[in-house]
DNA sequence: CTCCGGCATTGATTCGGATCAAACCCGCGG
DNA sequence: CCGCGGGTTTGATCCGAATCAATGCCGGAG
């Protein structure tokens, strides 16, 4: 049987959580949340943007919170700020007129979304909550200003650019090039290893919170055939997908088909 | 009739190019092509690298020429530089094992290939020469150095890494969603809306050396049937393909069925 | 408990693009 | 002048994924 992924709401706050998909400025902060108590409060942007045990109130990174399946930012919004997951799952993607939307990249807890966005602009993308999600804004000024003269940040930041671009790269290639079932594996494979790292990765066994028709728009296929795909692995015995988390029986089979050709 | 894009060859250097695929390591650097001379100089990247008529030899960005269908990059070596197209095309492609290319991006002068890269790193994609290339290759250690104390070359690095953020993004979204028609079409409007800015639209007609194969590359789709989508928009009277360059005789319509859903 | 609505599943059919194959065109070297 | 070879064109066929459609499966509201 697969493990349930217990919703992170509860023992936060079950009240105040916004329900009517506004953007982060509107989206309540937390008043008793501060960084101090943050998980990320020393790792990878925080921590350097903070320096080492330096005072978190110095930029005042505010921590909201919104309810799944609401936006957290919506495409040609002004943007004055960069956001950070702190916990929950996020979809940042491309809202297509015909109703058709092309998911660009999952965003997990640690996750900086939009990055690349520090110049003010009108940005293609939405953001939206995929569980409920914390996350934390941070106003381009200050991060801009600090880039100047903390070099931690600074090298932080070309990495993180570096590293959007390469994993951009690497997608580019999937939906080009790739088949629906190398897509999708590629996917669950990404999601298992990023798991491993924040040691979610258990017996094989980790979250998943992204529904089927969430899958089809990231690897740009249909629900339909998404469906078929993960039922022929099912019955290849290679991994189940439900129910909010993934089993994967066979990783090496699954990194096989994921990487491929 | 198409107008012939003239090689831009002879005049600089018709002996020393190289031909048998050398990275730009080893690519022979143009003694007689100093920077005060490139028609780069005050623009984008090296304006702002330079300052107002700083001296261009401070950082020594030097000029290498390599012949058409030669390699400028290949993925996987050490790349501790960024280079700049200054006259030519090249494209950035992964290279995979079964023998096929997805094309990331086309690079026309005044492009910087692979910007992010400012971290040393094991590179994915490779560069590849369309045309002879003339171009310049400036290490990572100077110009990370001179991203501190030359703000406006701060500013051009971030909006830099933003658009090709944005670029990637839209990429993404063309190869999950778009059918075959709509990819050429946008990459033609595309590199139409490039060669306008840069002043070498002419009556509807610009310079476009990309062969079928690699236009197929760029846009996830086989030779065969990228031909029948130009055979298709030819018969429509859109626009003729081919002889170095394209002819758009309905640009709105081009644009349309690029942008289209 | 029952009804209801959204998501998942499965089958039948269609369609866009790949693949296979043959001819064609044109620049080039001999 | 001829023959060669790489890229382009066109046709016939195949296949992966979309589309259309029906059923099943919960979980939540009443």
């Amino acid at each position: 049987m697969l493990r349930e992924i217990e919703p992170l709401s509860r023992q936060i706050n079950t009240h105040g959580i916004n329900t009517h998909g506004n953007t982060h400025g509107h989206a309540p902060v937390l008043p008793n949340l501060p960084c101090h108590t943050c998980h990320f409060r020393s790792a990878n942007f925080c921590g350097a943007l903070f320096g080492r045990g330096g005072p978190a109130t110095a930029i005042a990174g505010k921590h909201r919170e919104i309810a799944a399946r609401q936006n957290i930012y919506r495409a040609g919004e002004a943007s004055d700020g960069v956001l950070m997951i702190c916990e929950g799952w996020a979809v940042r993607f491309v809202q297509l007129p015909n109703g058709k939307r092309q998911i660009l990249s999952v965003l997990m807890p640690g996750d900086l979304a939009g990055p690349t966005s520090l110049v003010e602009d009108q940005l293609i993308f939405s953001i939206q909550a995929v569980t409920e999600v914390r996350y934390c804004y941070f106003p381009f000024a200050e991060i801009r200003a600090r880039l100047h003269d903390n070099p931690a940040l600074f090298n932080f930041w070309l990495r993180l650019t570096a590293a959007e671009q390469r994993e951009a790269d690497r997608r580019l290639v999937d939906l080009g090039q790739r088949t629906a079932q190398e897509r999708i594996a590629a996917l669950l494979t990404y999601v298992m290893r990023r798991c491993e790292q924040r040691g979610e990765l258990l017996d094989g066994e980790f979250p998943f919170p992204l529904s089927q028709q969430q899958i089809a728009d990231f690897t740009g296929l249909t629900p339909v055939h998404t469906c078929r795909v993960l039922s022929s692995l099912r019955k290849k015995g290679v991994c189940e997908v439900g129910h909010g988390c993934v089993k994967v029986n066979e990783p090496a089979e699954l990194q096989r088909l994921g990487t491929l050709k």
